[in-house]
RNA sequence: GGGCAGGCGCCAAAGUAGGAGAGUUGGGGCGGACUGUAAAUCCGUUGGCUAAGCCUUAGGGGGUUCGAUUCCCUCCCUGCCCA
């Protein structure tokens, strides 16, 4: 996989890059909006285009093999035809299904069996099945079959944890090694570095996936109710020992405030269900700070969500009609407050990339971070 | 005009063969949470006050009773049926 950092912060170790795939060029640092179930939910993929331009989305290994199913993909002709997205898809590999549906699922040695949350019906995940769906998938870059330890996470089980995926990843490894990819496209393969929020693991897991000579490396288990400043701790700790030519993941993350912090500290890439999920739940993100639209306090203010964004919610609607369609339950309401979060999102990040190659990442993060993160009370 | 069935908190209802209590369930309102999505979900709250207590409340008024949302009388209102 080809990727140049094509500037790097002066006085910390962010960095802006360039990733190139067969579904076109992403400029980093990225946020992925994700889209689990070959959508991003409630917007098109002309709207993700167009309103959004997201260079890249997220889709999930366990719930497309759950339905439609691996038969239906490669029919389909993979998931780019499939939902008519021609520009690069990134595919969780059902690690975090192993954290968030800890009730419906069994690790074992050599994978993890899963109860389905749709039938019930018991399937079993191991590294090299996990790379042959994401091959049926089609997407550009697939993850590798991980743990995401819960948190608070013992010691004894964080290190055990970690030495699975590791050697889950080696599997992973030789599963993509000896097959190839179904629609002639270029596809490639992270680890994912564990550990909790223990430095010497974290250590170690990162250097046992560097040396399988990945094509990315992610973070993950973090953002999973650790406070903020071990997050960061362990995030700054990790990547020192990332290679700083290939791209740096945090898996999850997060808030606006969660990514900056994390692109100061070295990482190129980013998803999180938060501008999609609360869009859909009435928090939105703004240039002065998060607002819940839902509140009384907007069932008359006719001004934009944000006066200085330039999606086409804020270009066309106001609070109080948001706050209307909300409260009536009316589809658009999704779609104009999905497309809000996710262009805030987007353009927070090329706004990062901008001040990163103007170097002065870091006096420009502490700015926007006091502005964005506070919760709007007043009227602005 | 007559008969029958009803009127319970913002709304719609449940319940009470008289007995704990501002009191059941939904909805609505209000507030909060959400971090590689089992999430258009979940949680809290929703009479008043001089608030670990007190006051006022089940259509209005009156009665029986130690005690009434529940029983009786009367008036008003709603729905259905008959003239």
């Amino acid at each position: 996989m080809k990727f140049i950092v094509e500037n790097s912060d002066s006085d910390s170790k962010a960095r802006a890059g360039r990733l190139f795939t067969d579904h076109g060029e992403i400029e980093t640092p990225i946020f992925m909006p994700v889209g689990t179930q070959g959508t991003v939910k409630a917007v098109n993929q002309t709207q993700l285009k167009k309103d959004i331009d997201a260079p890249i989305i997220l889709g999930n290994t366990y719930h497309l093999y759950l339905r439609p199913g691996t038969d239906i993909l490669e029919q389909a002709g993979g998931l780019h035809k499939f939902i008519n997205w021609d520009r690069a898809i990134l595919t969780d590999s059902g690690g975090y299904q192993v954290f968030s549906l800890s009730e419906l699922r069994k690790l074992k040695h050599d994978g993890v069996e899963f109860t389905s949350h749709l039938d019930g019906s018991k399937h079993f995940f191991t590294p090299e099945k996990v790379i042959n769906i994401q091959r049926s998938i089609g997407s550009d870059i697939m993850m590798v079959l991980d743990e995401c330890t819960p948190y608070p996470c013992e010691y004894d089980y964080a290190k055990k944890s970690k030495e699975l995926t590791s050697r889950w990843a080696a599997l992973n490894k030789e599963a993509f090694v000896n097959s190839k990819p179904l629609y002639g496209h270029d596809q490639f393969q992270f680890g994912i570095i564990q550990g909790s929020v223990y430095k010497d693991l974290r250590e170690q897991s990162a250097k046992e996936l560097v040396e399988l000579d990945l094509d990315g490396y992610a973070i993950g288990g973090l953002a999973v109710g650790e406070p903020a400043e071990d997050m960061y701790d362990i995030t700054g700790f990790t990547t020192e020992f990332m290679p700083l030519d290939k791209p740096r993941y945090l898996m999850g993350v997060g808030r606006p405030e969660n990514i900056l912090e994390s692109i100061e500290r070295g990482v190129d890439m980013f998803d999180c269900v938060m501008p999609t999920r609360n869009a859909r739940n009435a928090y939105l993100f703004t240039s002065q700070g998060v607002l819940t639209v839902k509140n009384s306090r907007y069932k008359n203010d006719f001004t934009p969500v944000d006066k200085e964004c330039d999606c086409f919610t804020c270009k066309n609607y106001s609070k109080a009609y948001l706050r209307h369609l909300y409260n009536a339950k009316e589809l658009l309401y999704f779609e104009l407050a999905t497309i809000h979060n996710l262009r805030f999102y987007l353009n927070l990040v090329r706004e990062a990339r901008k001040n990163i190659i103007f170097g002065n990442f870091k006096e420009w993060k502490t700015n926007i971070i006091q502005k964005i993160s506070n919760k709007i009370v007043q009227e602005d």
